[in-house]
DNA sequence: TTAACTTATATCCTTATTGACATAAAGAAA
DNA sequence: TTTCTTTATGTCAATAAGGATATAAGTTAA
């Protein structure tokens, strides 16, 4: 079962979505988690209900706007992501287009070097501060719910992303402190 | 661009390889931060030796063993990595299956949820003593070496494997400390 | 008033990536 | 003695993903 499939019925198992909000919600809303194209979207949701894992819930029509077309988990859907979401395994490769300049900067002028990883220590200080104010905000409407709140889910998430965040962001001040000497340690 | 070319591109620029050496390294030493198969490599390798970013150094044969081919970048090769490693951007997405799967936590039993988690963090703490042992391998060669040497920027890379592995597990600990709660926070 | 942006759908083409297969032979283990 | 693993090269077919384009019309800003 492919990856884009889980994403789409990982947001439909919360509430049904146009193809339209789904791509919305993956490129801002789980901002760096997962991009996705229209290309993708529809086709992918089109294949989802013949297979019935999805159905078509209604068509939204507004005035002079295109149509709505709202789609709904079925109980096959909703099997079909427990099951995924219960069985081991996952991807076990990272890859990060910037760790690999990383591995190659000992074959460029230090100097070049610390720019561009300043540029991308800012990246991540940008998005780590938009995740602690997610988590602060989806904490504050916590208050009294359970683990099998989808909320709870969100905020382990996007907690995820605060620490990694964090991370990335210390990695590139030493790696910065380390060019700047010169010298590594 | 494309990126698994740089990844070759950024291993040939340390040393002289083959393409079975390529994938090994990327398989095993590399660990998880990329996995490739030969289909990727052979014709990779093909296609840059016609660009003259690579050339075949020579053809190695060992009595009754199939012949190595040998790469080494080229000049134009060098300068090609030389300007990807400096050129600012990078992949600003971040794909983990598992992370997706703990946005379903909601939807399914704590206790089967928490049997999953546990895999994982298993899984995360063995590269993590893994990624440690190679830094302190590393670190031990690195005496009197500078931040041009290439050595200096694996260790960074492997560096930041550690760091990612530690938070990854201390993450699944508070997961699961909430899930059996069963309640966030 | 013209241009840019947002809401919504969807397809087309190209490139990336994955998995399975094919060949060939040495060395180790059952 | 047969089978499995490792070294080594590659190809083929299928799927995944990315980028560009098309249509259509309302709202917003220069």
């Amino acid at each position: 079962m492919s990856s884009i499939r889980q994403a789409l019925l990982s947001l439909l198992a919360r509430e049904p979505l146009s193809g339209y909000d789904i791509k919305q919600r993956m490129n801002n809303r789980l901002g760096p988690f997962w991009k996705v194209g229209s290309n993708q979207v529809y086709p992918e949701l089109a294949r989802m209900e013949e297979e019935g894992l999805v159905a078509l819930q209604g068509i939204e029509q507004h005035d002079y706007r295109p149509a709505r077309k709202l789609y709904e988990i079925t109980e096959a859907g909703r099997e079909a992501v427990i099951r995924w979401t219960t069985e081991p395994g996952g991807a076990d490769q990272y890859r990060d287009d910037f760790l690999l300049k990383a591995y190659n900067s000992w074959l460029v002028d230090p100097e070049r070097m610390i720019e561009g990883i300043r540029e991308m220590k800012k990246q991540h200080e940008e998005k780590l501060a938009a995740y602690e104010a997610k988590v602060a905000e989806l904490t504050s409407q916590l208050a009294g719910r359970s683990v099998a709140d989808p909320l709870f889910s969100s905020i382990s998430v996007v907690e995820f992303g605060v620490r990694y965040e964090r991370l990335y962001v210390e990695w590139c001040e030493e790696l910065i402190a380390k060019l700047s000497r010169r010298e590594p340690e």
